[in-house]
DNA sequence: AATAATTTTTAGACACAACTAAATTTATTT
DNA sequence: AAATAAATTTAGTTGTGTCTAAAAATTATT
C-alpha cells in the first residue's frame, strides 16, 4: 500500500500529462504541489524503487503503467465521491475540490464500488469530468474549450478543465453551470478575451477563462 | 490541526476510559493500538503538550475537556459513516468499522454535518451505540449487558458494545442483530455461559459474548 | 522492609517526507 | 564555443511516529 504523498505525487504526475503524454519536470510538479523540487527528487526516486513511474535523473518523469492505473484509481475516486458530495449532500461544485483530495485516499475498493452504484454509475463529475471506470479507462468525450470557437458560435457547456474554488466561483456567478447556453457575440483580438450572451445577459471573459470552458463538440 | 495518529491515541483513550473515568495506563493504550509502551510515552508527551491530555509520568493519563470533546467528535464521524455505509451503501454491519476508521479522519465539519442531515439526524448507529450530537453529548441510553440477567429473562438487543469483525459475523451468525428478540434458558454455572433461544433456535454462547451485548433496561 | 516483578520512561535509531544550501547537469545566450 | 542562466540533484537537517534495549519508578510478594 502507498502513502497519502505517495498517491498525491501519481495524480500530479497523471494531470500534468494528461493529454501531452511528455515527460514531466521536477519544476511542474514542485508547482502544483506546492513542494521544493528537492523535495520531488527524492520521492520520484521512491515511486521509481517502487516501478510507478519510468525516471531518469534530469530527464523528466512519467508513470508506468501500474503507476498510470493507480493514479486513474484515485482520479475514479475523486470523481465519485465529488459527484455524491454535490447530488447527495447539497454541496455546490465549488466546495466539493477539498473535500474529495481527502476522500480519495479512502482505500476500500468495495466502498468505491458501492458508492458507484449508490450513485449510478456515473459517467461525468459535477464540473462534466469524465470518471474513470472501474477497470481504469476514461470516457472519451469529444469537446473542445470555448476559446477555440468563433463568433457567432451557440454551444451548450460540456464541463471545466480546471478544479478551483475561485475560478468555480467565478463561474457561479456569471450563472455558467453545465449545460449553460452559450453565445459568442464578440472577439476582442487585443487579448483575445470574448463577450458572450449567457441567459440573455451580456458578460465579458477572458481568454483564461474561456481556455477552462468546455463546449460540446458537434 | 492534529495528526491521524494522535486523533487514534485520543480515540483510545476515550475509549478505554469509557465508563470508568479512571485513568488510563501506558500499557492499556499499547495494547489497543498494538504499538508499544514506548511509542505511547512519547505521544502522550506530545498530546500534553497540546493540553489535550493531563499526563502525569508514571501516573496515567485522562483526556482534558478539548481532548474530550476532539475525541467525541472522531466517534460522531466514525458513527455517522458507520450509519452511511449500512443503510446507504448495504454493507453488512461487521464490514463498516475498518472503512469508518479511515473515514473518521476527514476533517470537513461541514462534510459531517450535512451527512448527519442526510442521514436524518440518526441517534443510533448500525451497533446499537449512540451517536454524540454536533455539540458533543452523547445520548444517554440505560442498558445492561446480557450476562447481567437471570434465567427467564426475556428482552431485545439494544446494541453491542464492541465493534469487531469477528464478534459482529459470529452474532450474524447467531441469527442476532438490533431488536433481536432473545430468552435465558439456563446459565451455566461452571463457566457462566448461556444457553439462550433466539428465533425459536437455542444456541449456547459464552459468558464473554454476553458481557459485549446489550439488553434494554426497563 | 527488602526483594522481585511489573510497568513506565529514557536513550538512541530508523523510515518517511519535507526543508535549505551547495553542487551538478542541462539549456540558453552571446 | 564559452559564458551565463535555469533546472535538477545531492548532502545534510528537521519533525513525526515508530522501534529496541536499558534504566528508573511503581507495585506486588515474601
Amino acid at each position: 500500500m502507498n502513502t497519502f504523498a505517495e498517491e498525491n505525487y501519481l495524480k500530479a504526475i497523471l494531470n500534468i500529462s494528461f493529454n501531452t503524454n511528455k515527460k514531466v519536470s521536477t519544476n511542474e510538479i514542485s508547482k502544483v504541489l506546492r513542494t521544493s523540487p528537492a523535495s520531488v527528487t527524492d520521492m520520484l526516486k521512491k515511486l521509481l524503487e517502487k516501478k510507478l513511474v519510468k525516471y531518469e535523473k534530469y530527464k523528466g518523469v512519467e508513470l508506468s503503467n501500474s503507476g498510470k492505473q493507480y493514479a486513474i484509481n484515485i482520479l475514479r475516486k475523486h470523481r465519485l465521491w465529488e459527484t455524491f458530495l454535490v447530488e447527495h449532500l447539497g454541496f455546490s461544485w465549488s466546495e466539493v475540490h477539498e473535500i474529495a483530495e481527502e476522500l480519495e485516499h479512502i482505500k476500500s475498493t468495495k466502498l468505491i464500488d458501492k458508492l458507484d452504484a449508490f450513485l449510478g454509475y456515473p459517467k461525468f463529475d459535477p464540473h462534466g469530468e469524465p470518471i474513470p471506470s472501474k477497470e481504469g479507462v476514461i470516457p472519451n468525450v469529444k469537446s473542445t474549450s470555448l476559446d477555440q470557437m468563433e463568433v457567432g458560435f451557440t454551444g451548450h457547456v460540456l464541463g471545466v478543465t480546471i478544479d478551483d474554488k475561485l475560478f468555480l466561483d467565478y463561474l457561479t456567478k456569471l450563472n455558467i453551470k453545465i449545460g449553460t447556453k452559450i453565445e459568442i457575440i464578440q472577439i476582442i483580438d487585443f487579448d483575445k478575451s470574448l463577450i458572450v450572451r449567457i441567459e440573455n445577459i451580456q458578460n465579458h471573459i477572458s481568454f483564461d477563462v474561456a481556455k477552462n470552458i468546455l463546449i460540446k463538440n458537434i
